[in-house]
DNA sequence: TGAAAAGGTGCCAAAAACTGGCACCATATA
DNA sequence: TATATGGTGCCAGTTTTTGGCACCTTTTCA
């Protein structure tokens, strides 16, 4: 019986039992007294919130609403739940942001602070407005997250991104250009790139984008994108 | 140093150096080889995916996809991610939600079993839909988390909820109900009851609910609320 | 008011776990 | 074949953890 499995039997029986008493506690997880204590006090310093009562009728009892749960997550699944969060306050639906942003900010806590600065600079690419009800669904393809790691490399190192468009009027044409930011109008996402042939910046929507990849070696600036308040001009080509 | 930690900078060098010695890595960490190579079957062990390669020109690789971070979430947190992602999956705009559902579904089975159970009650209750463009947003309030404790309360006891309420006229009524569902229409929330002396259902927008509370003792059947496809009458009182 | 029941702390010896070294094996490459 | 690498079993020495003890504080009840 290692350490941390006889702190989770413990936290197991606070959470079963109620209230009850170290001398309880120490029969059931089969340590001394001492031992529980010590325990005790390990998990307050993990952040649960544990109440003591001394005295006669007093006890042990752990605050129902400080029950953690503990999980190993992957980056890509941060991340993914990163966005999901980021999407879902830019609706300004969810009274709940809070407690999402703080969950969130615990995992990130827990990431390897090179993955950390990755992620950082991802969501700072990363865009959610909400969709002008003008806007056209009819032809709503889904967005391919196999997609995506080329993406993420592309915006991580700065390189440029070829691939094949169709645009709106279902004609195919190969770009080159320099990614700036992710734009996702739900359910649409948008990449925002500068073209450097066109010298302008273009919105490419991510459902017509096929066959992306990163031209290694190139790197290019960052941009300001135009994005406050009413420019964002879904010139969807 | 402890075990845990020798083991996270073990983890922070592997990550560090993509492939590297055993011998290399225990001169980093300070530790013998022998300890090293104990470590490494003890992440594996705890789910790391760790490559090696015997022979020359061999070495120790950390799968870059399989690095991990654990966080301590409490049942609120977890509560709210959850319904992030249930959101964003209803607007089909998320090529990550199957990461996002991986993710939470580690979460989910760390959690108490008692507590998954309510939160799975929690959630059959809750239907996300798409905003239909025709909507009207202009007196758009927003949603006081603080009222979500009596709601919660509501759907995993069954019992009646009153409140007073503010119709699209402004008009105010008190109101006891039988909640039976949630919906949410990004950036809406609402509360579908039956209303007993009305004998029907009713949805209640609830940026307009005031007050709400639980009426102890009492309790309902649960209906069949219509849902599917069309059946979305916005009936706002 | 005093006794009993409860949580909490400091200390120390005994017990348990961990560590490092060693010998040795398997595999791959020059 | 020699060398460089990962991997395992074993054991004595070291470090950490544990349990017991004495003692303190707070609360309740007789």
């Amino acid at each position: 019986m290692t350490v941390q499995r006889r702190q989770d039997t413990l936290i197991r029986s606070l959470r079963r039992s109620g209230t009850s008493t170290v001398d309880t506690l120490a029969q059931e997880v089969g340590a001394s007294r001492r031992t529980i204590l010590r325990d005790i006090g390990a998990l307050r310093d993990q952040g649960f919130v544990i109440h003591s009562e001394p005295g006669r009728g007093g006890g042990i009892q752990l605050d129902p609403s400080s029950i953690q749960t503990t999980a190993r997550l992957s980056v890509p699944e941060v991340f993914a739940l990163l966005i999901s969060v980021a999407a879902m306050r830019a609706t300004r639906s969810l009274p709940f942001s809070n407690l999402a942003d703080a969950g969130l900010a615990k995992i990130e806590k827990a990431l390897p602070t090179d993955k950390v600065r990755d992620l950082r600079r991802l969501l700072n690419c990363l865009h959610v407005g909400q969709l002008s009800p003008q806007q056209d669904l009819s032809d709503m393809g889904t967005m391919d997250a196999a997609l995506l790691p080329a993406f993420e490399a592309a915006f991580l190192q700065n390189l440029h991104l070829r691939f094949s468009y169709r645009d709106a009027k279902g004609q195919h044409t190969n770009r080159t250009v320099e990614p700036q930011a992710m734009l996702i109008l739900p359910p649409l996402w948008y990449l925002v790139a500068w073209d450097p042939t066109r010298h302008d910046f273009r919105h490419f929507r991510m459902d017509r984008i096929n066959a992306p990849e990163c031209i290694t070696g190139t790197s290019f600036p960052r941009r300001h994108v135009p994005f406050e308040d009413d420019v964002c001009p879904y010139n969807d080509l």
